[in-house]
DNA sequence: AGTTTATGCAACTTAAAGGTTGCACATAGG
DNA sequence: CCTATGTGCAACCTTTAAGTTGCATAAACT
């Protein structure tokens, strides 16, 4: 399962981004660091761990860098999710059956 | 958005240690260090990690600790998907619906 | 040409995460 | 009772993440 989006995710202002980024992209790093308190530095670090995990891509216009969403890589996250989910929802009908056959004792 | 939860998924033993309670919940700390290739006391951190996230929970069983698969908040997790997805596809529409009504000139 | 304004690179600080060790305490079992 | 085994607490080390500052470079604009 691929990590890196699980660790992009785990920022809240990472997060933050993504939706920011979901209802206005593009957007470079120096518009983006004008909305929050750090600098356009910080910003930077993120948007490179978000790229890294294919959450947003990169188009150079003129000598500007724009920042847009690419919510692919979330499908990775809902597969595991629903993974996880159905071995569950399984373990617990196998117990449930075993327990319906088997009158328990303690 | 919840953030625990987020962060409890960042980590690759974690996300390990959440398959392995789907499929066989529930297990001890000392049981889980055993598996895995570090100390009991670093699973224990692992362990409150998750449990502050409400994805394990605990029930004393005499002088034992076992620990649970409780997967509720993975939902919170998919609905924050699930939103940020519904965002993005009706930016696309609306933007696709700009283009069409609007004959570029750049 | 000269001045803005945006990006790029890199060093540095601070705080937190992951993991270890050591020991104290409690309970199960001969 | 005594011993083995499981848990609890806390200090400690090391690495990485988050954020900053400073300066260099490149492209727009007047």
């Amino acid at each position: 399962m691929d990590a890196p989006v699980f660790v992009a995710l785990a920022d809240p202002l990472r997060r933050d981004l993504l939706v920011n980024l979901a209802e206005h992209s593009p957007k470079t790093a120096t518009q983006l660091a004008a909305e929050y308190p750090i600098t356009r530095q910080g910003i930077l670090k993120h948007l490179n761990v978000l790229e890294d995990a294919g959450l947003v891509a990169v188009q150079q216009h003129g000598r500007e860098k724009r920042y847009s969403l690419t919510p692919e890589p979330l499908k990775d996250v809902d597969a595991w999710i629903k993974q996880i989910s159905a071995q569950w929802d399984e373990r617990l009908l196998r117990l449930k059956a075993f327990i319906e056959n088997e009158p328990a004792d303690e």
